[in-house]
DNA sequence: TTGCATCTGGTACCCAGGTACAGGCTTACC
DNA sequence: GGTAAGCCTGTACCTGGGTACCAGATGCAA
């Protein structure tokens, strides 16, 4: 009792069965108990465990980034150099906001303008290129538009 | 003149050569001009192009959505249901965001608590994992914590 | 006009992140 | 205790996003 069999975690979670042996090869997932005969017995928690990577997943960050991530919000006490490992994945997060704001900014504009219309594009400062500053360095150098 | 060559290109985007060949492949790319000899010459915003896309990939896009998202933003008037896409996108956009605030929030909270510290947990809703709330339907149901 | 860097298309390979069998053992329920 | 559903390991395969290497052609400067 008290645990869920593969099926039912994968289920739940909405994966593959499959993945989490994946998972658990790679080392994202700990290795569940067993019954007698060798089958997993996973916590419950495991289903939110799997959602979340799933989540951290959609935004961008690959699985060993994932695996930090949540390394660094289990708090997981005493490792060294946490503190800068957590501060470092804060400014990467914050980059991300930022850019990802630039793209919903250009995306409004775009709905805003109305559509399908040229017009959009003198609503946005630098023209030629739809989300331009988001490229590093310098970004859409002027130049003739639309 | 007027044109930059594919090595040009690859060095000032920071991609390899074969990439813009890639990218072309997918569709990603326009195919640019040749020289008589067959050799391609790209229009100097490529660079920006590619910059772009490179940027989005960080986020989270597929290349397939990057293609989307350009397509969106560069006013190819006229299709019909781009402004429904547009739509789409930027709730896509939105809500990535607010997904990448959570984590934020989260990794600031373990920064805040000195690192390395228990005290995290106490100091996030949710306990038992972090970035509850990340996963889709019901997140972080209490229990026991810490 | 020669010489060397650069380009060409084609094909084959690489890594991440899974997914799909196959053949055999376990569990659960009647 | 029989049997179907479910699980096990192992291995092979798939897609996305590139990279690497090839032999031969081209571009450009001297």
């Amino acid at each position: 009792m008290t645990g869920l069999r593969a099926g039912e975690v994968a289920d739940a979670a909405g994966v593959n069965r499959q993945t989490l042996r994946y998972y658990e090869r790679v080392g994202l997932l700990a290795e569940p108990d067993r019954t007698l005969g060798g089958h997993r017995i996973y916590p419950v928690e495991t289903v939110t465990v799997i959602r979340v990577i799933k989540a951290a997943q959609r935004l961008g960050f690959t699985l060993d980034e994932v695996a930090e991530l949540l390394d660094l919000g289990t708090h997981r006490h005493g490792k060294p150099g946490l503190q800068a490992r957590a501060t470092a994945k804060l400014t990467e997060v914050e980059t991300k906001i930022a850019d990802l704001e630039i793209i919903r900014d250009t995306l409004k504009a775009a709905v805003a303008a109305g559509c399908d219309d040229l017009i959009v594009c003198s609503h946005i400062p630098s023209c030629p290129l739809p989300f331009a500053g988001l490229a590093d360095g310098k970004a859409a150098d002027a130049g003739s538009c639309c």
